[in-house]
DNA sequence: ATCATAACTTGCATAAAACAAGTTAATTTG
DNA sequence: CAAATTAACTTGTTTTATGCAAGTTATGAT
């Protein structure tokens, strides 16, 4: 994950997919921003999983650099960042969404998870419409 | 991934489903099981991106323990093993085809992975019961 | 003017991956 | 049937990536 031309140069679809996303810490920074609609470094920094931060700065430089995210100056704010998703980004919402409903037929529910499932049965689009718009779609875990 | 212990113990579903299946060289095995039908250590072994037998091994018993797949003997060969995706294992096509979808979109296409998409798009059964039945779904790449 | 904060960077210890070689049991070959 | 081959691994070593602690820089708040 450090050397960043692609490792293998798989001409795979698959495995481009996972080279450009598929590393537990990149993915778990996306989830951070479609689900919890996370946008700032700090708030990827203090996510239940406890990233390293100088990992997290080379994982947000590698989504930028695969046009997955984009970063913007907080117009608030001048010494904060406001990171986004691309389209590309967004794209990966269903990727997401099935994963989720993997883990909940193989994972003990409670009222919380059953909840989202049941609104990634029902409401596909809101939650779609959600992540594009950068709302969260979970409460702080 | 060697601390077998979930690594961060995260509660989070979509954590859950990375540290299952979501590590890079894990998920290629899944890969050359369900769209090349391979079930194979050897076979595992010459896959395009060149995984290190450690690792592979290691992966297996991962995959293994977590309930994606299951070993058995080879019946017309006793020094080799059969792996196959279980029940849970099957259940990861979805995502499977959405991480496709995506590399479709943000990849440049040739024949071979437009007829991929293609068939995605127009025989997601078929697709699905091929996986089920261990039958290939792209001719070694 | 001083302190605090956001977003990093740097250096070092540890863990995992890549590489190379070796092992064991079953099978094929001469 | 002894010798070479093959399948599925293990083991040891080097290289690379991660985790952790501390430091830096540019705002911004008090």
């Amino acid at each position: 994950m450090k050397n960043e031309t692609k490792k293998h140069d798989s001409n795979c679809l698959v495995a481009y997919g996972i080279d450009t996303f598929g590393d537990r810490w990149s993915f778990l920074v996306l989830r951070d921003m479609m689900l919890y609609g996370k946008c700032r470094y700090g708030e990827f920094l203090c996510c239940e999983e406890q990233i390293a931060t100088n990992v997290l700065a080379q994982r947000l430089k590698h989504l930028e650099r695969e046009g997955i995210i984009s970063k913007a100056r907080d117009p608030e704010n001048r010494r904060s960042y406001i990171y986004s998703l691309t389209d590309k980004g967004l794209d990966l919402a269903p990727v997401l969404l099935e994963i989720i409903r993997w883990s909940s037929r193989h994972l003990e529910m409670n009222a919380r998870r059953r909840r989202l499932l049941k609104r990634i049965e029902t409401d596909r689009d809101g939650i779609l419409a959600d992540i594009r718009d950068g709302r969260a779609i979970l409460t702080a875990p």
